[in-house]
DNA sequence: AATAAAAAAGATAAAAATTGTCTTTTTAGA
DNA sequence: TCTAAAAAGACAATTTTTATCTTTTTTATT
């Protein structure tokens, strides 16, 4: 239960490989793809959800590849997981109220809210930079 | 990411309905998966389970069914979870040492270590006593 | 002892999610 | 224009989830 899946496994290497390179030093996919050993053509999806809301910035053509969209200090883990794994929602009716109608659900439904709250703070205490360190 | 299973789900509703009723009162299967609205068939298989391990108690035959294996403040609901769920791992790389030789997995290992603690802790703290109460 | 009620166990299967691959398109540099 | 590279989209294998059905075992009751 609550595993990481291969998605999410490889796009936090492939993110942090980056972090570990120089910052204006743009990156192939496919060598962060065979350095990492992640599949490429996997790893390619994954960066175009990073792409997409800035955690990396791609050139596109000749010469171009991947840089991440901000220094690594201020990316964290849960931006990059959420990215790929989607919202950490331990429990449907703790995103969707009409989900539990039932007296029991609603006993349970707090305590999910707190696991949610607490692997959400854990994940957010740990940026790009933390992982890339020596 | 992090999502309890439908299975999960049943498992919980299932045995907090055991626990909202009288401590002497074999309860039947067919009637708890009536109650809580879950597949009979499936909650079977998740009784098994339960019963397995103890945290119910099984009778078969005429006059046969459920009843809760120990009080219900005595039963958690991380052993609920985990009993049907398997145990609460985030990342392969927390239990199998061998998996993560790469310098980048043995850097995000201890924060994964972490959200196991949490979310264990969360879950062990409330009881099916908790849940079952008024 | 026979019967009936109930859970246990095992086999099977549909549906959904995961984990990819492959091809075509777009973009940009040389 | 030609080539390198990411973007996008279609497709497919595998695994996991979510069941269902049948047979077996156990037990109480008649």
């Amino acid at each position: 239960m609550m595993e990481l899946t291969r998605k999410g496994e490889y796009a936090i290497r492939g993110i942090v490989y980056l972090a570990t390179q120089p910052e204006d030093k743009v990156c192939l996919l496919s060598d962060i793809a065979s350095a990492v050993e992640v599949p490429a053509t996997f790893l390619a999806k994954i960066f175009q959800q990073f792409s997409k809301i800035g955690l990396v910035k791609s050139y596109r053509g000749t010469g171009g590849g991947f840089v991440l969209g901000r220094s690594a200090d201020k990316i964290t883990l849960l931006e990059v997981v959420e990215a790929v794994e989607g919202a950490i929602i331990p429990n449907r009716c703790v995103v969707n109220p009409g989900e539990c109608s039932r007296d029991i659900s609603c006993k349970v439904h707090p305590v999910w809210k707190r696991v949610q709250e607490q692997v959400r703070d854990v994940l957010e205490r740990v940026t790009l930079e933390d992982l890339a360190g020596v």
